[in-house]
DNA sequence: ATCGTTCCTATTGAACAGGTAGGGAATATC
DNA sequence: GATATTCCCTACCTGTTCAATAGGAACGAT
């Protein structure tokens, strides 16, 4: 179980924004704050801006900003628009895995760990995460 | 969420030689029924051994077996054994990771998910998932 | 229309997971 | 004890991810 850069590094990106709203971000600013390499970071952005989650303005004082609100957007959501699918196992789709003889009962456990994710991921919006708010809003997600 | 193929294929290869009890299963038949590759396999089963869930006989007629019954190893048990840390945020374990400003929050969300991942694979051990057990043992897991 | 700022893209190199190959060490059979 | 079989270990190759650098394209302000 492996959160990579790229989903780690978005989903800062997309608070830093948040928290900066309505104001325009610029990369820079986020690569600062958030301690995240510049030019990866570009690249993270602008796939959130190719899955509809930011609108981006160039030009002097350009920057980006959420296309909806921080309430309407889930960590999920973040994670699927970087990395494809929310769980992969060796690379491919959770569900897309088959298995062999005594290993078939093994893809309900992926499909189950992926369900335990989704819950956790698509329960939490950004404005959930920015401070200000109440702590603790996924506390009682943790454990039954 | 990413699950590696080293974590993948451990599980497989526990299941089958669970399931050859109480002979002993050689590393060329796992591989052969598994279609895992042989010397990566090796490497695994090697890793498998070292953190106590093997062991290993050489010679004609050699092979492996369980160290502990199939009910009293889990799947978490086993990904923790060839991954370390069962859940990991930019190759870090999930509970290293420090944010500053305003994603000081997203912490929780990853171990939330830690959690949420190890209510799963520790609820579930290699007796569930063989074949001839009552089907679905996972299926109360899988969503509230 | 020009200038400066910003987003966008391409190229390059380091680090790591996945996979391969071959020699060495231990055990059982003959 | 020689031999065949199996596990054990090390080094190597490849593709992807992570990261750094440099230049090009679009936009707003003056």
């Amino acid at each position: 179980m492996y959160v990579s850069a790229r989903a780690d590094y978005a989903v800062r990106a997309m608070l830093a924004i948040a928290a900066g709203e309505p104001a325009l971000v610029k990369a820079a600013a986020l690569a600062r704050t958030q301690e995240i390499p510049l030019s990866f970071l570009q690249g993270i952005l602008l796939d959130l801006r190719r899955a509809g989650l930011l609108h981006s303005h160039r030009g002097t004082d350009g920057g980006y900003t959420l296309a909806r609100s921080a309430g309407e957007v889930t960590v999920g959501d973040v994670l699927r628009a970087v990395s494809g699918s929310l769980t992969t196992v060796r690379g491919l789709p959770a569900d897309d895995a088959t298995y062999h003889g005594v290993a078939t009962g093994l893809r309900d456990v992926w499909l189950a760990v992926h369900a335990a994710i989704e819950q956790v991921v698509d329960s939490t919006s950004l404005a959930d995460l920015l401070p200000g708010r109440r702590p603790g809003a996924l506390t009682r997600n943790r454990l039954p």
